[in-house]
DNA sequence: ATGTATACGTACCGATCGGTAACATTGTCA
DNA sequence: TGACAATGTTACCGATCGGTACGTATACAT
């Protein structure tokens, strides 16, 4: 068996094997279109041939749409705890202060020209069907980010803490689509402030 | 001209010219695979075989299928803002219990099987280019509806109205898209009450 | 030099996409 | 009965969909 279908592309460490370059060339230029233009407007045709490459070497490398869907979404996943592990860092031990630098650079990213909100939350519009592969990495990133606001919540001394963690997540839901409905100077620059309004209120309880 | 494309089907009242029977029955077929499904998901033989008719049927009554999908978003426009206004009129004057009223009934809402979100929402998801025609009327709904919860948070008495009135926006369409992710037991349940906090902390400022 | 493995390209598949041309049938009202 | 509007029937269009059979180029090891 050659390099197995359907495994996260590992950098080349070294003078390791070196992975199929045609397979990040097409996991690249899927990401950027499955994010801008959503993954059912997209075809494999288009795809290939902006990666200059051509259609075998796509379903070498993947075994169908969606399992190179799913992995421009494993992808997405990393970078979102990428993001969100830098607010958390930049605050050791002050699970406001991450949580408002979290959503202060969301509200900065929401009021991009053409921004297009999460992808995570995207896809799982565009296939309701359950069992989709997109559609489980989606779903499973939100579960593990509900469970990390409650964590946050929690750590907060909130009385409730899982109503507040849950309250958190529906803002930065609402963001995410917001931003992509209204465009600059809609309700999604207001993410941070709302949520920092909320957290007062949850903790005064 | 025959009768006018793309205008609302009017119920036929009494007597009058009474409208094909066969557009009805798309829109009835289409509205519902559209909301359930997705929109780029159905193809137009999929509605004309579900709806008993055939191809140019269709054709006759809607200009195109991206019209047909602004129909359906027309008809859920008038259907939502039903729901919207029963929540207000159930609370005169009190716009407080009317936010709480509408956000209690959306929060029961996300907790039913195969709860699909707002049709609005994700037909704007659904189609990111500018100016598609179900886009459109999605945001031109969205716009409606941010004007309005401004209002009512301004007649609320807070001191940041378009602040707040945003901040429910936020919690609402987060409720949309948790409650399609996460199903029952999802963070949508806690919508009503989240709002009720941010309103509370909005009003003590 | 030759085998072997790997990566890539040409050309094609059947199915479905949105949309239409041309004509037959039906029901309604005058 | 005649006129007309609405619907149905059948057959088709070019384009694109996701996916594949099969031959070729390159590299490295022996």
């Amino acid at each position: 068996m050659p390099t197995d279908k359907n495994i996260e592309l590992t950098i080349s460490d070294g003078h390791a094997p070196a992975p199929p370059k045609a397979a990040k060339k097409i996991l690249d230029v899927a990401y950027d279109l499955f994010y801008r233009r959503g993954i059912r407007a997209i075809g494999v045709d288009e795809i290939v041939r902006r990666a200059g490459v051509t259609k075998p070497s796509l379903y070498r490398s993947f075994p169908s749409k969606d399992e190179l869907a799913a992995s421009y979404l494993r992808r997405y996943d990393l970078e979102f705890w990428g993001r969100f592990d830098e607010a958390v860092n930049a605050h050791p031990g002050d699970p406001r202060a991450q949580i408002r630098a979290f959503l202060t650079r969301i509200g900065k990213r929401t009021q991009m020209p053409e921004y297009r909100g999460c992808g995570m939350t995207n896809a799982a519009v565009e296939y309701p069907e359950r069992g989709h592969p997109a559609r489980v990495v989606s779903e499973d990133n939100k579960q593990e980010l509900r469970r990390r606001l409650r964590a946050m919540a929690a750590a907060m001394g909130a009385g409730d803490a899982d109503t507040l963690g849950d309250g958190l997540l529906l803002l930065i839901e609402g963001a995410y689509i917001s931003g992509q409905l209204f465009g600059l100077g809609g309700p999604a620059q207001s993410v941070a402030r709302n949520a920092d309004l909320l957290i007062e209120a949850s903790l005064k309880k």
